[in-house]
DNA sequence: TGTGATCTAGGACCTTTGTCCTACATGTTG
DNA sequence: CAACATGTAGGACAAAGGTCCTAGATCACA
């Protein structure tokens, strides 16, 4: 499970100031990814940080505040994880997208990104902080993408590349709530890693401008079974 | 927008009270939609659908039960609506496969989708009602995927057609969050429904069962640009 | 027409939840 | 040690929300 990495807050001046608000901080995440958004209240919060309500109130004084770090601290941990993959210098571009790929497929089987993700989609839709933390930590995936397939395809618009790390991304994405951690179809994520990582290499490598502006029908194009 | 067509409710007897049980459902899916889940309640339900509380709780006593039938409603629409397009036997299957990519991907951007998924995912991961309403128009959308699959590529296993299946239908749900309506990347919905479209078929159409297995490696795979 | 079935409004109720306050405990620093 | 900053517990409070009850309105039909 990542580390959060709290904030420095106003009323957390002392070491033990900062390990109250880590504990409240694991426990709002747990609360979260255990229980869902309903039941992420002060009270539930405080319990699962070992503390009682009045002393959650010190270090939050309301409850936006509290999402607000929780949501920064969670997706902190995600884009230093991802950072890291993503410059791993290595490999070969292929190589690399390969990693990434499986790399974010393996972890939506974790229980944290396949209670957190989900919770924050929905919360994106309707609250502007979540829909700009989410932004943030999407926007590192696809600049990682984005920087591979660059190196792949370099005679493709700057447009068109981005539109591909999109592509790539939210295809990955998809599958949280199918394979993820205790889903229905949990048990294929080894096989979805595999097809995901086939076809979207293939498709940064086999893709051309023309069929991403819809110039070309995609029942009209030829195929052939890949080379083995 | 779908139109939703109530399960007959015990305390519905007469035209009139279906008229508004069908009001109800409607405001409940509006709010839920333009509202998102916490604001969910039995009041705010009312209040949409035009009655006051204490009618409400004439049709529905509880909340569960409202949630229930409103999942229900909503589900159904979309079933019925892909049902339709699955059987459209006039094209190929190339041709039916595009359709329905295209179909979903488009429909990814009406406001009801947009707002209804997202909730759905994040509600079925702690809600065995949920999850089960979830699972049944997934099911519809793998099966329908899995029969074109089928006709496209009968040397694969069934197994095999259903990875891809999950696969196609994953890979566009996960596309909401990003070109959904209002999203951020809303603008590239047209260029992601033509990688889509393009990605996907070429995947269906290139696959083999080696590679589903993780017999090859991605990254080795040679690739050709494809013929235009 | 009137009688029972069906529907509706309004409000009461109890619980949950966010927020706030105060007194007390712990720690730190001169 | 004294004084002050920091942290903690417990409970009070109001608002919101789910549920329930009752009296009245509307409707269908004998």
């Amino acid at each position: 499970m990542r580390k959060l990495r709290p904030q420095k807050r106003d009323n957390a001046a002392s070491a033990r100031g900062q390990e109250a608000v880590a504990a409240i901080l694991t426990g709002a995440r747990d609360v979260l990814v255990e229980e869902g958004y309903p039941r992420l209240t002060m009270r539930n919060v405080a319990d699962r940080a070992g503390i009682t309500v009045g002393n959650l109130s010190y270090y939050y004084a309301n409850k936006e505040d509290l999402l607000h770090d929780l949501l920064e601290a969670v997706i902190q941990g995600y884009v230093e994880d991802f950072d890291r993959i993503a410059t791993n210098f290595e490999r070969s571009p292929e190589g690399r997208l390969e990693d990434m790929i499986r790399f974010v497929v393996g972890d939506l089987s974790t229980k944290e990104t396949t209670g957190f993700f989900p919770a924050l989609w929905a919360l994106a839709i309707h609250d502007d902080f979540a829909a700009s933390e989410m932004s943030h930590v999407y926007d590192i995936e696809r600049d990682a993408f984005a920087r591979v397939i660059a190196e792949m395809r370099p005679d493709l618009s700057k447009r068109d590349r981005d539109i591909l790390a999109l592509f790539i991304s939210a295809t990955i994405e998809g599958h949280t709530m199918f394979i993820g951690y205790g889903r229905e179809k949990a048990s294929a994520a080894e096989a979805i890693g595999n097809v995901a990582a086939y076809s979207l290499l293939s498709l940064v490598r086999n893709v051309d401008a023309a069929t991403i502006r819809g110039l070309k029908l995609a029942a009209k194009v030829g195929g052939k079974r890949a080379a083995s």
